[in-house]
DNA sequence: GGATGTGAAGTAGTTCACAGCC
DNA sequence: GGCTGTGAACTACTTCACATCC
């Protein structure tokens, strides 16, 4: 009986979290043509600890060789087979304001089988105009079918934004705006906000609180534990040129 | 003997991330007029259990009077208090594209103390240019003091960035890069990425994981429990001008 | 009556420590 | 020898249920 994969079992919060993370490690090893990695510098690289890697990972299925870590190539595959990148999906965004338009104009935005479907706003003299190929649409007209909605408009208007996703069958919002959505059962709303994550920042610096953990991997000051020579695959010269 | 106050004992993680959204709604509270708030009604507007809030807002000292809620301005400013909201604190950006420039220019994000002290680039059109009030600075410039920076460079440039923030004194990180970043002990970083948000909703989506959790706060369809008329103080009109 | 504040129970996540396999 | 995978212990957070006080 071969490995009964699929389906890999529910996978808590944090894991699902944490395999972007451990994605893009095993993707960055790749490309510089390694191809063996274990739990430990998964860890290091990822700021968690080698156990929690490991448990992770176990969650996927059995993939790793005792004594050898794991094959990098099958981590990245069996982690894309675990978040759906198999699929693509329709994303639209509303509200093309500076962030709306930092989003959809970043290379790191719309990634992995996410493809950018409409934009929406409501100002005039932004609706017609067009970006990254795509013409601004009024909120007026219909919304196009799509698996997730941006939501990029001020806290006052989120929530008739929001109404109006829903009602034209979009389930999955990403909330931008500093607003809690009231939103029928059934229909997913995750929020990212920016000043929140400062106000986190700050308590813990006004309390001392050394070690404190954060956004979505805490990652305390790891300060590469192990004097491993050199743990990023090769330094990368930092061209640091441009921004996001 | 006075209420005790002031080192208001240890929160715990998700009680800080959560602050900030009480806070916000006894904010939209005291300006409509309303100075009376309970649990209950702040757990629906928040997307949590009433006995959540009660716990959260019993680590900040017991000031709720019991059969009549919590008094909405006492309420704010103890948040205020515990978050460290009397300091005034300055923030530096560096990396100045489109989300750099959506940020500084964001009502909702540098609030609550947080005072913008410098930008940096390092892109010779940028450099010298006007955002804000403020002048883009070079990165061959000093750094400005400052109690915390946010990173809104590309991948390849964070840790580069980092490691120049960390030994010009900056010892908080607010790190919009797709990359972990390695920092000494006593440094805090946080992150925030786009992408993740976007896949973690995903997969709740493929994997029918009906109820799923999330971002900061989890929010599930919260569809009004309680038939309460209307618990938005005042539903707003919605003007849905302008984006974030 | 009504809502807070909190012990006690329950649930989720992490870390330890080691058996098992390469 | 080395590293995975996992039971068992531990720690953290949430929820229940109720005594307490306005």
């Amino acid at each position: 009986m071969a490995t009964p994969r699929l389906r890999p079992r529910k996978l808590s919060e944090p894991t699902i979290a944490r395999l972007p993370v451990y994605q893009r490690i095993a993707e960055s090893w790749t490309s510089h043509g390694l191809n063996r990695i274990d739990s430990q510098q998964i860890g290091e690289l990822a700021g968690v600890t080698a156990t929690t890697v490991r448990r992770d990972l176990a969650g996927l299925g059995s993939f790793g060789t005792r004594g050898a870590g794991y094959d990098v190539r099958v981590l990245n595959e069996r982690i894309a087979e675990a978040l759906g990148h198999d699929r693509q999906y329709d994303v639209i965004v509303v509200g093309i304001g500076n962030l709306g338009r930092a989003l959809v104009n970043s290379t790191n935005f719309l990634i992995r089988g996410a493809r950018l479907a409409a934009l929406y706003d409501n100002d005039p003299d932004v609706v017609g105009t067009s970006i990254v190929g795509h013409v601004v649409k009024s909120l007026d007209e219909p919304i196009v079918p799509a698996t997730v909605a941006v939501i990029c408009v001020p806290p006052e208007a989120a929530q008739a934004v929001a109404d109006r996703l829903v009602s034209a069958g979009i389930h999955a919002l990403l909330n931008f705006a500093p607003q809690v959505l009231n939103v029928p059962i059934g229909t997913a709303v995750h929020y990212v906000d920016f000043s929140i994550e400062l106000q986190i920042l700050m308590y813990h610096l006004n309390n001392g609180t050394g070690p404190l953990g954060g956004g979505l991997l805490h990652s305390l000051g790891i300060a590469t534990p192990t004097p491993t020579p050199t743990l990023t695959p090769t330094p990368t010269p930092t061209p640091m040129r441009g921004a996001l």
